[in-house]
RNA sequence: UGGGCCGUCGACUAAUGGUAGGUCAAGUGCCUUUGGAGCACUUUGUCUAGGUUCGAAUCCUAGCGGCCCAGCCA
């Protein structure tokens, strides 16, 4: 891929710490540029930070944030922490928190710091006692239901709850006995205290603590109250002196709100900034949704080859290279767009055809005997692993008498363009011989169960001496020195383009693509693969991508197929059909 | 209809008052022992209307359209 030229690379910028790749232009890195040139922070470098909730399992979507974070950082000699987000017991998990580390080290980056807002919860507690003794706090006993009601509407002002007035003395009291267990859940909350009346509704005394009896994945049993996500991050963030507070747009709305906390405290300004969330056609990014998946059983787990986790993805057979070339192409901005699937596909083609080696596989095999080659004969012809790659160098394949060919490549009756097999038509068997189709065997169905066929000696390697071309090269595999395999293919998850379109009263997963897996158990392939380890990727020729899956056994080799090579029949025949 | 944000080829994105460019997709041709890859070419765009300016995608005004916010989720 080429990177796109932008103007901000043409001349040498001083700001510039690292003498890397132009990279594409966006107003995040405008600002940092803009930031360091000013030197906005003194000396220091820029510190960035990836925030997940441990809440679920990354997805590309995330890695557009961890690209853009660390991507930022390491540009501009910066840092980048890790950060979990884990102020919610109810939802967070020690195995999400494995699963992201595992991700974001995948995707081929590495952080500065490892922290948990979790770790600043005795920090957050005194700046709440803090907010408390500066008359900005106070503990409510409205419930839930009341709060909200109070809270007002988008159009008209919310009211102040009766507590929002006790004195400083008593809120310390009351928090104190909060955090010491002595009240209910859900019985109060302490609550920011900032404008009933803005029309900003993260300011209508957003609330900062609850209280929740939940074992927390890392503090246990030690707090009975938690703070809310508008209070932890951003102090969060300062604690860690994050220069660059990167998150999506939704949050646009809490900037005041991470302002007003650390304004209030007077303690280190970090500025939270907003880009794009990505959506892609055809796809969920929602890990509320994945998880309702993976809890309904819809798909095989968070890393089930569909999924468009990262360890889905992964499994699917797509590299890190791949997700980061990706990443830096989409862009970065603040207008909410959906791009096409296909701009994904195209970047793992685009890699994998550089690095994939290249193998014979036939996925509905159909018979071909040879009748004119001599029974129980073995060729071991030359085959190219990689032709963009010289240096992959060459393997011998078997040649004989019987061979599966794929099932696509025979037509009794051939339509206009079709160039593959057909009766009395001649076609290359790659990297083997030229052969002639001269008759068919039909089973009780009518359908063509075994292709006879006549070779020419002279073609060996797949060139005629006489000099006659062929239309079509197809790909083979010797029946007596084929290895079976089972073969996953998989498409679209969801059928719909925008998989949240639905009719009245449905779900989502009314939009499951019931084609998305097939499964194929009597894929044939050549000899070479019997010993392929678990995640390589190949391409099976004509076909596309595939790399061999966790599912696979000694003897029993699944593949995933990752996507499909681009098929210019495919549009021919759609074309003409419709 | 309170507030915030956003409108550039079909999709994504650049242009920072001075040539509307790139990638994907689509199409055409070349090449090809993968109908792959590659190469070349082509199509299509500044939401609308006013204004400022020598000059506007960019600044201003007004419309129109889209997204987000009324969790003790993040």
């Amino acid at each position: 891929m080429s990177t796109t030229t932008s103007s901000s690379t043409k001349s040498a910028d001083p700001a510039t710490t690292s003498p890397s790749e132009p990279r594409p232009s966006n107003f995040v890195r405008d600002t940092v540029l803009e930031d360091l040139k000013t030197k906005k922070y003194g000396d220091a470098v820029i510190q960035t930070r990836f925030p997940p909730e441990p809440n679920g399992y990354l997805h590309i979507g995330h890695a557009k944030s961890i690209c853009l974070n660390f991507g930022l950082a390491d540009e501009f000699g910066g840092k980048t922490n890790l950060r979990f987000d884990d102020t919610n017991p109810e939802k967070e998990e020690q195995e999400y928190v494995d699963s992201i580390m595992q991700d974001v080290r995948w995707l081929g980056f590495e952080w500065d710091g490892l922290f948990y807002a979790s770790d600043y919860f005795d920090q957050l507690y005194q700046w709440a006692v803090k907010l408390i003794q500066d008359g900005k706090a106070y503990v409510d006993d409205l419930s839930a239901e009341e709060i909200r009601k109070h809270r007002g509407t988008l159009t008209e002002p919310g009211q102040d709850s009766p507590h929002r007035n006790r004195s400083a003395a008593e809120n310390l009291d009351l928090f104190e006995r909060m955090r010491q267990g002595e009240f209910p859940d859900g019985s109060r909350v302490l609550r920011a205290k900032i404008d009933m009346a803005s029309p900003n509704l993260n300011l209508r005394d957003p609330v900062m603590y609850r209280i929740l009896r939940a074992e927390h994945h890392r503090t246990g049993d030690k707090w009975c109250i938690y703070p809310m996500y508008d209070y932890a991050h951003g102090q969060s963030d300062s604690i860690e002196h994050v220069t660059h507070s990167i998150c999506t747009l939704e949050f646009e709305d809490h900037r005041p709100l991470y302002n007003w906390f650390i304004q209030q405290l007077g303690i280190f300004p970090s500025q939270q900034m907003e880009f794009d969330r990505l959506s892609l056609t055809y796809t969920l990014l929602s890990k509320r949704k994945l998880l309702t998946l993976v809890q309904e059983k819809r798909v095989t787990g968070w890393n089930d080859p569909r999924m468009p986790t990262l360890s889905g993805i992964r499994r699917r057979g797509y590299t890190p290279e791949a997700i980061r070339n990706f990443c830096a192409a989409i862009g970065v901005s603040k207008t909410n767009g959906t791009l096409e699937l296909a701009m994904l596909e195209h970047f793992v083609r685009e890699d994998l055809n550089k690095r994939a080696p290249r193998v014979m596989a036939v996925l509905r095999p159909l018979k071909v005997v040879i009748d004119n080659y001599p029974e129980g004969q073995v060729d071991e012809v030359d085959a190219v692993n990689n032709p963009e790659d010289e240096s992959a160098g060459k393997r011998k394949v078997p040649f004989s008498k019987v061979l599966y060919i794929e099932h696509d490549d025979f037509r009794e009756d051939p339509p206009k363009q079709y160039y593959r097999l057909s009766p009395g038509r001649e076609v290359r068997l790659r990297y083997g011989y030229f052969i002639t189709a001269r008759s068919v065997i039909k089973n009780d169905q009518g359908e063509v169960v075994e292709v006879h066929c006549t070779y020419d000696p002279a073609t060996r390697g797949g060139n005629a001496p006489d000099g006659r071309k062929v239309k079509s090269t197809i790909h083979w595999v010797s029946a007596a020195h084929a290895i079976d395999a089972e073969v996953r293919i998989y498409d679209k998850l969801f059928a719909r383009q925008d998989p949240n379109q639905v009719e009245e009263g449905q779900e989502f997963t009314a939009n499951l693509n019931p084609a998305s897996l097939e499964v194929i158990t009597n894929a044939k392939l050549e000899p070479s693969l019997a010993n392929a380890p678990i995640e390589a990727r190949y391409q099976f020729e004509r076909l596309g991508y595939f790399c061999v899956d966790p599912d696979s056994e000694p003897g029993h080799l699944v593949f995933n197929r990752t996507v499909a090579l681009k098929d210019t029949w495919a549009k021919i025949e759609k074309k003409s059909g419709s």
